[in-house]
DNA sequence: TCAAATCTTGACCATTTGGACAGGTTTTGT
DNA sequence: ACAAAACCTGTCCAAATGGTCAAGATTTGA
């Protein structure tokens, strides 16, 4: 989120809307879309008349995008770095592990991305290939390192990140069809912990690595 | 849904639209998903008036529910089995190879999929439960079956499906992502097969089991 | 205190959208 | 051949939707 306060830091009590309609909007575009996505909804979940979201915001694509930006800022601070000396054991299991957690925790950022790219990303090509490409050609460049130093199998770096990035959103965007067939209502600590534990092990042994801290038991 | 064409099997020319009508309305609700697709964009797509699509389709659900149907049906039949008796590195290779070119090679149908999941599968709850979840632990069964006999690493199973799923269909899914970060204009041969193996390579490892053919040159 | 600035909102409007329909055309069965 | 059935489509319409606006309420700053 990082709300941006300019100077004062003190959250406006007026400003307490803004963020409200951004909330509101991020889950309505998350489920709909931009086009799908309806202002008058947008209001309702906001609790506000559907004139007051225009004040703050000028139309639905500028609504759009100023939830857009405010899902990539919080990602940006995410984006933790990882450096050649790191051990990549470690390195790629506290990723897999953090990704998780997002997915879990967040959802709705993710299912408004991947709205967004199911519509080939038309708000999000210069951030796609300004942005998000050479951060991840930045991680290949790593991760090829740790594989030209025989720390794993060496195989595409690019395509370990999609991977990783798949199967952890895949809990995101994808809960309904994962509570659907493992006959749940909702997510729980336990599957979170479950699927790191999957996610993580696998890839790391599919990788050619040890997973740090095999005991089951442990966190 | 399902075309019914009646006592003699031979599709009508007169059904020829119908067809049309269905691939252009999978692509507009691939893209768009159920409420933000529009019945003009449908029939312009499929180079028909509006009133025509009317004609074969009563309103916009029940289009959406023959599209719907229409992959549901495609998909049955592509759901190979498997038995215990199979060798589980082959058959896991053989369905993530599968999986992949059917992710390159008809993006659309798991777009809509997708999009109808992001939603929370309204309309495919029960296909879910019903149809899916069965099918799932079927298939989880033989897997766990090949754990036990110590054919590969004990894990979950359905959390293994889910990998398979996620990192196949994300090519499809997330293609405008793909895209942009290989610097890319579009798919080609070259990368079906490079991801094929990648994936298939890095899940068998994952799970303990040894990859066939490992020859880099080899198909 | 009080005027300017900011915020809130009911009412309203132009356009878009899903859908109906009547009248016409083509195909089919006999 | 010809009537019935199936198909096609221009035109129209009610409802939904994005967005405006002016008048009122609240907050701010001096």
């Amino acid at each position: 989120m990082a709300p941006r306060m300019s100077t004062k830091e003190v959250q406006k009590t007026r400003n307490k809307h803004f963020t409200t309609i951004l909330l509101a909007a991020q889950e309505e575009f998350a489920t709909h879309g931009l086009k799908g996505a309806r202002m008058q909804a947008i209001a309702d979940r906001a609790g506000l008349p559907k004139a007051n979201v225009h004040y703050y915001f000028k139309n639905k694509v500028s609504l759009y995008l100023a939830v857009l930006d405010n899902i990539i800022a919080t990602w940006d601070d995410f984006f933790n770095d990882v450096s050649v000396d790191d051990d990549p054991a470690i390195a790629l299991d506290t990723f897999i592990r953090a990704k998780v957690r997002l997915s879990f925790e967040n959802p709705t950022a993710s299912r408004l991305f991947a709205n967004e790219i199911l519509q080939g990303a038309p708000y999000l090509s210069d951030y796609m290939s300004e942005v998000l490409r050479p951060r991840v050609n930045n991680r290949a460049n790593v991760i090829h390192e740790w594989m030209s130093a025989g720390k794993m199998i060496a195989t595409d770096p690019v395509l370990l990140i999609f991977m990783i990035w798949a199967t952890t959103q895949h809990y995101a965007d994808f809960q309904a069809q994962v509570l659907g067939i493992l006959g749940r209502k909702e997510y729980d600590d336990d599957l979170i912990s479950q699927v790191s534990d999957f996610t993580s092990q696998t890839i790391l042994r599919g990788c050619g690595l040890e997973p740090p801290n095999t005991n089951a038991t442990g966190n």
